[in-house]
DNA sequence: AATACTCCCAACCGCCAGTAC
DNA sequence: GGTACTGGCGGTTGGGAGTAT
């Protein structure tokens, strides 16, 4: 058996709001809240309409703190980092812009900076030569760069290490990179900048697949430091490319050669 | 002015996760 | 544990507005 509709959609209103529906959700909205149930609010609020209808209206239009209008250079960037970081996880984004909810970011990626994107790789003239490798072979792929014009700052993400930020624009970055306040590892009692300054991995490959380990603060970690980075699984670490090996060296110049000499 | 085309975005659809029973 | 229900999410669509021919 299906599941059932949440409606029914034969005795509901569907389409555009008219200004005296959006009137009606703004006025119970404010008088008795949500109530925790959508479903039931539209009776309720005396609207022929869907509840889940309902609560897009007010959680893309109607809401107070809604902001309306074009995306500024700052926001483009944001959502871009974030895009190549997590993919289209469009509600943690719009999380990381004030105002702005997931439709808006959604909408406005599929018909604006996706273009921009597209423009801006194929007018790029450079490429970068990317190692790949699977969990039993190595393989070298040409990419484009993406690479951005405008760092993002880190004034826009709270929850973001700069250090990191500072890498994800870059390249894409397999998962979000979100790390607590008093650092990368929330067990660690160093802070971001002396465990990136001391993380020193390297990589080696057998038939078993891909292995690596890495050295932070003088200890021997695991992939759990990798997951706490963002990247996850070791292979993930060797996705990402050159770019990540040319700034981890520079904050750790014995980082170099790690990578080369596993990728060959 | 009429038509065709493109762009934009509000709204819908269907799936999934969480939760109550 | 199974079922039903709701909230939340990402993908997609429909149609109005704007622009080109």
């Amino acid at each position: 058996m299906g599941r059932a509709p949440c409606c029914d959609k034969t005795k509901v209103k569907r389409g555009p709001w008219s200004p005296e529906e959006d009137t009606t959700l703004k006025n119970y909205i404010h008088k008795y809240g949500t109530g925790g149930n959508w479903i039931a609010l539209p009776l309720k609020a005396g609207l022929k309409r869907c509840g889940k209808s309902c609560r897009l209206r007010w959680l893309n239009y109607l809401r107070p703190d809604i902001k309306h209008g074009g995306f500024t250079e700052e926001e483009d960037n944001i959502i871009l980092t974030l895009y190549h970081n997590i993919g289209s996880r469009w509600s943690v984004i719009a999380s990381h812009l004030p105002g702005r909810t997931d439709n808006d970011v959604k909408n406005y990626w599929n018909t604006k900076l996706k273009k921009k994107l597209l423009a801006e790789v194929t007018t790029s003239p450079t490429t970068t030569t990317i190692a790949t490798a699977t969990a039993t072979t190595t393989t070298t792929t040409t990419t484009t760069n993406n690479s951005f014009s405008h760092a993002p700052s880190s004034a826009y993400y709270p929850n973001l290490a700069p250090e990191m930020l500072g890498i994800s624009t870059q390249f894409p970055l397999p998962r979000l990179i979100e790390v607590p306040e008093n650092g990368i590892n929330s067990n660690s009692e160093f802070p971001l900048s002396q465990q990136l300054s001391s993380f020193s991995p390297s990589f080696s490959l057998d038939k078993s697949g891909i292995s690596a380990s890495w050295s932070v603060n003088g200890g021997c970690e695991d992939d759990k430091f990798l997951d706490e980075f963002g990247y996850g699984l070791s292979y993930d670490l060797l996705d990402i490319g050159f770019d990540f090996q040319d700034k981890i060296s520079e904050i750790n110049p014995s980082f170099t050669n790690s990578y080369d000499s596993f990728a060959g």
